[in-house]
DNA sequence: CAGTTCAAGATTGTCGACAATCCAATTTTA
DNA sequence: TAAAATTGGATTGTCGACAATCTTGAACTG
């Protein structure tokens, strides 16, 4: 997939301690090394990437920055671990500014930039064919597809907040909730219209159908979690 | 106005010399004692507040993460100074998740909540009057109603992105664009159909509703700086 | 035996000092 | 004179140590 972390391009060695090992935290967060929850231990992490810990607690406070961590005073940081309501929540944020973002896009994306998403799409249905349709590449392609959309919206602020902030935290609960089998294939569909609306420079309709894509993948999450929570009592996912 | 920073209700004794002094650095940014494009001293910083460079760095980096300020290795921090892009861009973002939010307010928003919004628009049409509608007041108390949307939605990310991220951003600007002179009543005007589509529980007229009343007031920013831009090239505002 | 108190250990918060990098003014050179 | 190199000063990045706070498990009391 396109790399999504491209911004701030500076050059690899004037980057800060802090800087690097951050990111290296995020994305042990993201895969699950460090699981929800957990207790960032302040000299433990300071051990294991072999800094001190002043560069490891600004990178905390980064982390805490990407709402990645939650950090209380004189206790410790922790990983995120969020409630079904707040996953939920998160849902209602994606579709208010993916369905703007989806909006501005069918206004200002390059025709090139639409030509090459449409190229991705087919990638992703020959993925779908060989995989079986549920796999872990479909997942990263279905982001990507989100990202780029929001790439061609044009708007620096959008991108900055979907891409900076929720995408990890979408990234880090991908695993746990895979798609249901029908999902992939109807959700590839979904993403073939989406593309038409902006090609045909509908901005309405680009928006709409982004928006009732995104609730669509809101309420299979939800109805996954009530299934689960009719064994399980336990509201964190 | 009611107060937008309750939450993480820590004893104020408990709360960390970073904690306090970024608070009162992004309460000094957001009402311009320090302006954007400052450049943010360490030393000087340490010495005014009287607190070691440790603390500040770390409240530096809060900072960041409320995009008040931008780092940039070995170079510093500075203020932000929004572009008019920039700025029209936050009012997109404004539009697609206050929308979202008064959609959920429509759907979740108590009762009591609505009648006690409704007793503040009454407040803010006496401060007209008395002020000819064009008062600091009456842009606090705009802010002010559109938080207490947000609130009624009973989305805590919302809240989250909204209250803690671009409100900051929002008030800092709000001096610079004071509202057209025929703004404030219409706009009360506005509040007052909103509360209404709210109070009625039509969630799509709600969110409509506030979409158009912030889409309008992005028009008057646009309009006040192509005005703007006729005399001056200075595309920083 | 359950609940409370207390003390030892560990963790977080804060500080001052040193090293690496950047900025600006001066000097040098064509 | 104007442009480039350099050098001194200031700022940022990093580190290790000390103080304040929290967690824990054991001892104590009812």
């Amino acid at each position: 997939m396109t790399e999504i972390k491209d911004s701030k391009a500076n050059s690899p060695e004037t980057r800060t301690l802090a800087d690097r090992v951050c990111d290296e935290i995020v994305t042990a967060i993201v895969v699950g090394d460090i699981p929800p929850g957990h207790k960032i231990s302040e000299p433990e992490l300071a051990r294991t990437y072999g800094i001190s810990r002043g560069p490891l607690r600004e990178a905390i406070r980064r982390l805490e920055g990407l709402r990645l961590v939650e950090r209380k005073p004189h206790i410790g940081a922790r990983v995120v671990k969020l409630s079904a309501k707040e996953l939920i929540e998160i849902y209602c944020v994606r579709e208010a500014l993916e369905g703007m973002a989806c909006r501005l896009a069918a206004e200002n994306m390059p025709q090139d930039e639409i030509d090459s998403l449409r190229t991705l799409l087919n990638e992703h249905e020959q993925s779908i064919e060989q995989l079986d349709g549920r796999s872990y590449f479909q997942k990263e392609g279905d982001l990507d597809f989100h990202h780029r959309i929001v790439q061609g919206s044009q708007n620096a602020k959008l991108l900055e907040f979907l891409g900076g902030d929720l995408y990890h935290l979408v990234r880090m609960y991908r695993y746990q909730f895979s798609a249901s089998s029908s999902r992939p294939t109807r959700a590839l569909k979904e993403h073939r219209q989406i593309l038409d609306a902006i090609e045909s420079r509908d901005p309405e309709l680009a928006e709409m159908l982004m928006r009732r894509h995104i609730g669509a993948a809101r309420k299979n999450v939800q109805d996954k979690l009530n299934k689960a929570t009719e064994t399980s009592e336990d509201t964190h996912v």
